[in-house]
DNA sequence: AGATAGGATCAGGGAGATTC
DNA sequence: GAATCTCCCTGATCCTATCT
């Protein structure tokens, strides 16, 4: 069984091991940004973040984790960005967009049945620290991951606006230009977000919030026989 | 056990605002 | 100006607690 410690994370700690993990993978990407931005080589906290891409590493140098003073990534000229072995073709969004779209639409759930707990605490991690007002392929997203309909997804979020209004919104952009309004937090993390990065992050919020309540479960049958054996 | 009330959630429609 | 989005309002449904 997996310790508590592993498993009870904040939503911007999922975040911040998502943008972790991803180092790996981009670091051979983004090797020809400035260097001048890293923490010297003695710092501390230069081996925690060592192999992260710059536009995950504030300002301290440190990795993203609930990260605060993000410095700001190097513009990169639009006629470059298409370029970059790590962003998908417009064409193949497109599709992939449409596939997920498919699959949203084949979703059956039952009416009006209420979010179940690891679907509402999804829900309200996206919400509170990701964005209040996602995009079309983002709700489809989380239609397939999540297994509601897309309608339920979009009302769920449309209603829980109205429920709570607290809390900054930014403007922002996707990777391909697209707008978005995100909470600071998750500009924090990353200033160019894509479909890819949203999906990865769902997944592991899906995957650590089932873990999670999982581990809770277990503990809550668990207790009572502990009790009784004292 | 069944009836009832109240709160929470889901979903649809209309009006106004925003974007292209 | 048309399309889209958001807000606001409303009704339906579900769940729980309480009463008879």
């Amino acid at each position: 069984m997996t310790s508590p410690q592993a498993v009870c994370q904040t939503p911007l700690d999922v975040l911040a091991d998502l943008a972790i993990q991803r180092a790996a993978s981009f670091a051979v990407y983004d090797s020809h940004d400035d260097s001048s931005h890293s923490p010297p080589p003695s710092s501390p906290l230069s081996s925690a973040s060592a192999g992260l891409p710059k536009r995950y590493i504030t300002s301290s140098g440190s990795a993203a984790c609930g990260a605060h003073h993000l410095r700001p990534r190097k513009k990169v000229p639009k006629s470059h960005q298409s370029s970059r072995l790590h962003l998908k073709p417009k064409q193949e969004l497109k599709i992939r967009r449409k596939e997920l779209m498919d699959r949203a639409c084949a979703i059956k759930s039952l009416e009006n049945s209420p979010v179940n707990e690891q679907q509402l605490v999804v829900l309200k991690t996206i919400y509170n620290e990701i964005t209040m007002y996602p995009p079309e392929p983002w709700l489809v997203l989380m239609a397939c991951v999540l297994h509601r309909s897309l309608r339920q997804i979009k009302n769920w979020f449309s209603n829980t606006r109205q429920k709570n209004r607290w809390g900054d919104v930014v403007c922002a952009r996707t990777d391909l230009g697209e707008r978005l309004r995100l909470r600071p937090s998750a500009t924090e993390l990353c200033e160019l977000w894509s479909d890819d990065f949203f999906e990865e992050v769902l997944m592991i919020l899906s995957y650590r919030t089932a873990r999670r309540l999982q581990w809770e479960r277990a503990e809550a049958v668990n207790k009572p026989a502990t009790l009784q054996s004292c």
